[in-house]
DNA sequence: CGGCTAGCTGTTATCGCTAACATGATTTAT
DNA sequence: ATAAATCATGTTAGCGATAACAGCTAGCCG
């Protein structure tokens, strides 16, 4: 490195500008009650050397460290990438900076070592982005006096969350079949352990229930190969099934490509909806009437409500987003056999 | 918060290990050349107070922050996704924190905003995770004495970069066509101002022309719907076209979902090749033939890259990975008119 | 047997900042 | 006009760690 000379401190400043380095301080502090004068000569001094107040020093001396930690699932999920980046935009907009754990979230040692990571740090926060309850209730345990607000899909009102009302969603999905005129649903599951696959079953359920009809769950997963899978398996006629519900668009995409192998026409033997409004959802064959999910909405608020318990505000929240039904070509009334 | 007692500090162990607190420094910092009797006494103490050294103070001391920066581009493309988890989880795994700062890496406001903000952390290096090259510029300006490492895909080699050979990837899908005896190949391209996009335009130009075609380039970017649109338009009569090289799998998913609508076999009429290796790509109608890059590789080689040049082993070095070609379904020999 | 070298451990100073209190110059109240 | 309150700034101490050097035992040498 060139001989650059160090880096300057509060004290250079305050020798340039003929004050003492705790008017220095203030002004950094932005403290009111003082001359503004004297403020400005201060800034001008800052100005000239290029003055950076050291966060290390501040930390240790007021021990915050301005930082909130994320714990997140190492998934590619655009889904939660998508809340990272907001609630760092958002933490970075406040003045807080945010620092990232992904971990594998069923694994508790996993979860472990991610929090310690952060603990190290000295978070003054935490926002946890993964679909399992075990890393929100490890995190709650190792970080005792640490505020941790989680995006959950769970319905405990006694936490700090903000979630997706997936049970709304589920039952939005389900309703637009059964107004169309469906009776034999099919609902393809996402895997048991996550929150957002138990409350679609959840909302399914109950919209089937609340029409007098008989839920039908097929377990599944996430994944396009599992939808592949059933897809090719599945007996729609025996009981005759005119409708599926499938927990994400991964699922119905792997659906789809079953039912074009087995000629099996979508919507008109078969309406299909999913969940989660991929990109290219809409660029299926035939585009895919699924459910919308605002993320960024739920990143934003997620870490406003954790910045907010963090400066004092501590509202006991539970904040949650309706998801949106968005019809394509997939769903359409049965046809009459 | 219940009344907590502070977090103990090095001098609490000290006085429970009846030993200076230098000597306690010196266990954790794992000096060699003490009694181990004595190490054990202070390890002991550190244990029963549930001691945890404060970053805050070491990085004062030190002047070294221990924490290492990413800029990455705000998209939620899985690509870049997996290689910021990768990037993370190497420098954890080397004791050191990443702090991601996303950017719209098309502002050069932002980008600015970004990197100001990982240099208030004191970040010791960064890792530069956009398309453009842009960023890197402007990040290598202003943390004149940061080791900055890019992830790009040009050859600039005098610079430390972990690279995607997206012109080797080009040219191998290129090839793949040519040998199955097209000719008339196409390549829609992505956003001019990416590096990746202008690669894989070289290599199939390059490809091209070493087999004595004429390379035929139609503009495009990275989305569905850009591709759709094309698809759509396309006259692939005049002059006879029976192969094209799609810059990314989402323009190829747009091609195949107007092909079918148009009635255009694929891939008896027209062959097809992507770029990516989507989740999804093995399920398009017909599965795609594709080139995949391993971005897992690519995360984890520029962060041990990175970390090499912090701690003083300063290789310049320009490491290239090498995409592959996967083939499937819509790849056959041109068929005879 | 005195002194020198290793081998461990202790002492003091310092990093850059904010907190808490102290000081001096004005203004206000009585 | 003088004590009290207010304003603007200065002084001192300390956050929790490491660096640099100082000191004390042993062991070995001539």
């Amino acid at each position: 490195m060139p001989g650059n000379a160090k880096q300057p401190n509060i004290y250079d400043v305050a020798k340039l500008a003929e004050v003492s380095h705790q008017t220095v301080s203030r002004v950094i502090n932005n403290y009111q009650g003082m001359k503004p004068e004297t403020r400005e000569r201060v800034e001008q001094a800052m100005e000239t050397l290029g003055y950076r107040p050291n966060l290390a020093a501040r930390a240790l001396v007021t021990s915050k460290s301005n930082i909130v930690g994320i714990l997140a699932s190492d998934t590619d999920f655009t889904g939660p990438a998508t809340v990272v980046h907001k609630l760092e935009k958002t933490a970075r907009k406040a003045g807080f900076f945010a620092i990232t754990a992904s971990i594998d979230p069923e694994s508790s040692e996993s979860i472990i070592e991610g929090i310690d990571y952060l603990r190290k740090l000295g978070i003054e926060g935490l926002v946890v982005v993964t679909p399992q309850t075990t890393a929100v209730d490890i995190a709650r345990d190792r970080l005792r006096g640490v505020p941790v607000v989680t995006i959950d899909s769970m319905y405990r009102m006694d936490e700090q969350a903000v979630s997706m009302d997936n049970f709304a969603g589920a039952t939005a999905a389900t309703n637009h079949l059964i107004e169309l005129g469906h009776s034999q649903i099919i609902h393809i599951s996402g895997p048991k352990l996550w929150f957002e696959s138990n409350a679609r079953i959840s909302g399914y359920s109950s919209a089937m229930l609340s029409a007098s009809l008989v839920p039908n769950i097929i377990d599944g997963d996430w994944s396009i190969d599992t939808g592949y899978r059933i897809g090719m398996q599945l007996n729609i006629d025996r009981p005759l099934t005119t409708a599926i519900f499938a927990a994400n668009d991964y699922l119905a995409m792997g659906l789809l490509h079953a039912f074009r192998l087995r000629g099996i026409s979508v919507p008109d033997r078969i309406s299909l909806v999913g969940f989660d409004d991929l990109p290219e959802t809409p660029y299926f064959s035939p585009p895919l009437t699924t459910v919308r999910q605002d993320f960024e909405t739920l990143g934003t608020r997620a870490m406003a409500l954790l910045l907010a318990t963090i400066s004092g505000k501590r509202l006991l929240s539970h904040d949650r987003l309706i998801p949106d039904l968005i019809v394509r070509d997939s769903t359409a009334p049965p046809s009459i056999y």
